[in-house]
DNA sequence: AGATCCGTGCAACCGGGTTGCATATTTTTT
DNA sequence: AAAAAATATGCAACCCGGTTGCACGGATCT
């Protein structure tokens, strides 16, 4: 895990002043490696109203820190843009959510399908998530 | 439209008592010719309460009659099984969300892309949304 | 210091979905 | 046809994720 200073200089890189929760947010997120949802963070964050989380995470995605998406239940996952410069945002690469233990991974090395839509429709964003079960879950009750 | 007889005939085939608000139901959905939220069949069914609606909903779901996936939103969305004896799952089209009407649309044509995932990840179903603006937007006001 | 701005927690709300329960309505039994 | 059993419906209430209004508190500026 990186230190706070780390987490400290990330955020003043993306323009945003780096409070204590923003840190707690970013650190938790970085710890995890993996999407999380908000109860995810509260769970994580017992310190933190829900409402503070959702402000940071809303400030956090203003400013390319975090992307979101929707996990096969329809609840929102956050999770930290890795490259340093351009944000490697949802759209760019497919989920998987294990329907046993509820967590979200990213499979960023599979590419995204090239699909052609119907005449007339114009695409903006993709939300492609595979639902069935991980691999630790797999092996313990498989 | 199908007139009622057939109605009656469609459930009764799929072994589901063709009561009066599952007609209305089963109606609604063929005429909308498309995939239609809770929400939308409030609005079109003013007579029915949201929980009847949603218990007749649950039970085609059992019988194959209708099918369900998330619309962009994370909205569930429900949506006629076409063929006759094998349902045409959700899983096996891709779904185009309309950001500015917020309708969803079947892409039946397009073919799923066949996906291989990392080692150990053993899927159970798919959830593949394209979002955007259809045709008909994108005319109005695009 | 005083005035201002911004971050935070609390409580309340919203909308989609879901359930318990009591009342209809239909079906079965006699 | 009446009584009993089973099923369908409406109403109200609830759950949960997400979101907002508001007032307090700490930081910032001059």
């Amino acid at each position: 895990m990186e230190p706070t200073d780390d987490m400290t200089a990330n955020l003043e890189r993306k323009g945003v002043k780096p409070t204590a929760n923003r840190i707690l947010v970013l650190r938790a997120l970085a710890q995890a490696a993996r999407p999380m949802s908000m109860a995810d963070l509260q769970d994580k964050l017992p310190t933190m109203d829900k409402s503070s989380i959702f402000r940071v995470l809303t400030l956090f995605l203003e400013h390319d820190i975090v992307h979101s998406f929707e996990d096969g239940r329809g609840v929102l996952n956050y999770e930290l843009c890795t490259s340093e410069g351009v944000c490697n945002h949802s759209d760019t690469h497919i989920h998987f959510y294990c329907e046993s233990c509820q967590r979200s991974f990213c499979m960023e090395d599979i590419p995204l399908p090239d699909l052609s839509l119907a005449e007339g429709f114009t695409p903006h964003s993709f939300s492609f998530v595979v639902k069935g079960e991980c691999p630790e879950c797999r092996k313990k009750h498989g």
